[in-house]
DNA sequence: CTGTTAGCGCATTCAC
DNA sequence: GTGAATGCGCTAACAG
């Protein structure tokens, strides 16, 4: 297949023995054609190695030729954050197979108007959401529908890729109650996180069943933010036995604070935390927490977005306890 | 500045009161065009605020719409190096102003056509390699001139971005010195990576200077090497009194290496980084490295390769020691 | 169901 | 130095 030049579509039609349109009609699945041209061009397609040109399909469509990864937050520190830095990873991956580029950008938790201007850009292919609220979901405008994707909660008209926070809290806290832990705290995620809240319940129903009683602490998925929530909770609640953080970032921040205050892990307290980062095999101790296909989340978002596949409206992944030496 | 419809170059030449021809000439900064007609169109164009349509250029000059970044490495595992992470992140952003996208690539070692294929595909606005070898840059075929950077070692055609390791790998291994260290080993980082040369020359002059014997491993930026690492090096040189890592994440993998045999960090042996990962004060002993702007880096590169700037072949950026708590 | 026609927004020949 | 014309590769109307 020594493709001295690339393919057009030109080329596809001619070899296929349709017009352009036909052929077009075809290799995007949206107009009519017949049983027979369609198997002709398709036979065209895969025998010229025909790849669509993106740029002169976003020229005519208005469509644009980037997906862009959009991430709501405090602060554009959010940017840096690992899971972020996952998703854009594999985002890239899938655009690169389509000869797309991805971009990446940070909304400010308290400029509603900024997810709309973004979306209003030009040369946007697509958009995927990380951590998104359904306020600011409903800010998406129109154009756009059936191109967005988010990861994290969704509406009804922007389907959800998301780890399943409830039997992922669940797993660790029970793992914690069945050696031995009783006065579980949690250090939860930022209060405007609407994925958080499923956490937050399947947490308070384990320490319902087990007779424990709440014991939570705002965090913002910061390790600082963790070192100081470790405190707060010693603090607080000084014979707490356990801490478990929705962010390994804050649960290794928990574990600098428990050091800073002589505490021993997992002695006297076990921490956990929540989607196996890379260093979370590498602390010390090595830290116990609950892993997730984040790549797997990525790729099906960004494959709904870039095909414009109307699929399911919500779609959970599994989140699985790992547990090393802090729990 | 309500644009309630995105500005097109028609709508800038009518406002400067040229043709299109001339106001893309002064846009492009390509043709020729008399200083009057320069002020016009550019006054018009801060006035509608308008950015180039990147499908429609990307369309006539056939030049692609999105930026590729491709890292060298043996398997596709070098895309989730945390420094990868940084620069995908940062040229995303330069990307982003621009509305083109990035994509990431992993080029096989060992498949030295990969870059030419790559660098071949339609779609392609411009090339950033991290890492490279040189015989690699040259696979890069001339109609890419121009468009492509180096974040590592460069050639006479493409410029170079890069850490100025050799100051960097002074400065840190002076720092052991000056801290009453003498027997310090090395590990280094994969063999075929040519930015590191000038890191083990620095290491090996310094011990020169100082009358210590040069103690070199090899390493691969991995933290399970670094572990294998720091082992290999206490039974080849009992005596090792610090361990200096040509990467954070080996550097923790020492830590551990280090910690499984019972060897203290830094009371027995001292533990030092490079590149200063988000990690790197979280791990305890909190590690001591160098730090190095990776973001400006990474966007000097992308800029350059967007901007087609033909700047200077070379530009090395600074290594700023850290002191934590490990050396 | 199909082919013909007409642009998308821009950079680039060529005359002037 | 400038403007009129041309076409990049593709999809979307429209007529057949």
């Amino acid at each position: 297949m020594t493709a001295e030049r690339t393919a057009t579509l030109d080329d596809v039609a001619r070899a296929a023995g349709v017009s352009r349109a036909t052929a077009s009609r075809v290799i995007t699945g949206q107009g009519p054609a017949s049983p027979r041209a369609r198997d002709r061009v398709t036979a065209a397609v895969t025998a010229l190695g025909y790849v669509p040109d993106a740029s002169a399909r976003a020229l005519v469509t208005r469509t644009g030729t980037r997906l862009a990864i959009a991430v709501i937050g405090h602060s554009a520190a959010v940017l840096d954050d690992p899971y972020v830095g996952r998703v854009l990873t594999s985002a890239a991956h899938v655009a690169a197979e389509r000869e797309v580029g991805v971009s990446l950008h940070w909304l400010p938790l308290d400029d509603p108007g900024s997810l709309a201007r973004l979306a209003d850009g030009r040369g946007l292919g697509g958009l995927v959401v990380v951590n998104p609220t359904r306020p600011a979901l409903e800010t998406v405008p129109r154009g756009l529908r059936g191109r967005v994707a988010a990861v994290g909660v969704g509406t009804r008209d922007v389907p959800s890729f998301d780890v399943d926070n409830r039997a992922g809290t669940d797993g660790v806290v029970r793992h914690l109650v069945r050696t031995g832990r009783q006065r579980i705290a949690m250090v939860t995620g930022p209060s405007w996180l609407p994925c958080c809240d499923r956490a937050v319940e399947a947490y308070r129903q384990v320490l319902h069943e087990t007779g424990g009683e709440p014991r939570l602490v705002q965090g913002d998925f910061t390790a600082a933010r963790g070192a100081d929530a470790a405190i707060e909770v010693m603090k607080r609640w000084p014979d707490t036995d356990a801490v478990f953080a929705l962010s390994d970032l804050t649960a290794l921040g928990v574990l600098d604070g428990l050091h800073a205050l002589g505490v021993r892990v997992p002695g006297d307290v076990a921490v956990a935390g929540f989607d196996d980062i890379a260093f979370a095999g590498l602390s010390r101790p090595a830290l116990t927490t609950s892993t997730h296909p984040v790549e797997e989340i990525a790729t099906a978002a960004a494959t709904s977005v870039l095909d414009r596949r109307d699929g399911a409206r919500a779609t959970f992944y599994p989140s699985t306890l790992v547990v090393r030496d802090s729990a």
